[in-house]
DNA sequence: GGATTAGTCTACCAATTTTATAGAGTTAAC
DNA sequence: GTTAACTCTATAAAATTGGTAGACTAATCC
């Protein structure tokens, strides 16, 4: 399951992408807005700023916005850096690659296929869900 | 990502998929041939056993084998029970719904479908891979 | 240039989950 | 009645998650 801080940074990303190209937006209406605790969102937003995702402007009229537009970022990497591997398991993980340690014999192990698929099925998903994919969803949905 | 005893439980459940039929199997040889601490796998057979998976007999010749035919058990059933829900989302779950507390709004929410999407073909690949099937493509790889 | 606004950074912490381990108890076989 | 093997209860270290506190820095506005 998604850990609340990868929660909490897509639906605040998803509420930048609905503003984005009107100026800076403040921690503390996203938070209010998505009922996310402001001190969280707070480091959430820094990670994501720290990661070329957001850019900020410090003092009055100040806030957060979107560094890129909102068809290039996509869940996959938000996902990625909130709340880690999208794989299954670390062996079929492309961006956090690691052998599991108990494992006996990777080649032949049994199940690796089988997460191999689910994870090449998960991405598929994912990057075709980028912000703007999200936002466009959304407007329809209301209607 | 699952979790070890999530790993486990199907390594294990593995090996004595492919010895099915064979008389029960104990716990220390699992462990060895599996690398799983031993006093952890006992509580995760203990657990598969009283969950319907396994069945056990104690004393002299004891041990654990599988209650139902490898083709019976799917790798969905093992990580529901060893791992939780197979969704990313506790409102897209089908066994463990909740929804998301932070929930604004669930009808419009705009990652549900996303998730909801995942969760079906995730679910499509495991519900194929019976014990039976990762069995025979060991086997198929060994070749 | 000082007051205000808003992000930045460091540190901390409680609760929960994960990954175990220890040891006494029970049952079945021989 | 001894031995082999599962069962049950208790305990606990380590890691992760979710969240808070407070001092600091930078930008704007008058």
């Amino acid at each position: 399951m998604l850990s609340k801080k990868c929660k909490y940074a897509i639906h605040a990303l998803v509420y930048l992408a609905e503003r984005h190209g009107k100026g800076p937006v403040q921690i503390g209406e996203i938070a209010d807005s998505q009922k996310i605790p402001k001190k969280f969102l707070e480091a959430i937003l820094l990670e994501l700023r720290n990661n070329r995702i957001l850019n900020s402007k410090k003092g009055k009229g100040g806030g957060y916005y979107l560094q890129r537009s909102p068809e290039e970022i996509s869940l996959t990497e938000v996902i990625r850096l909130t709340n880690g591997p999208i794989a299954l398991l670390p062996c079929v993980s492309l961006n956090f690659y690691e052998s599991c340690e108990e494992c006996v014999n990777e080649k032949n192990c049994t199940i690796r296929t089988t997460f191999l698929t689910i994870r090449d099925e998960t991405l598929k998903i994912l990057s075709e869900s980028s912000l703007a994919a999200l936002v466009k969803k959304q407007k329809k949905d209301r209607k």
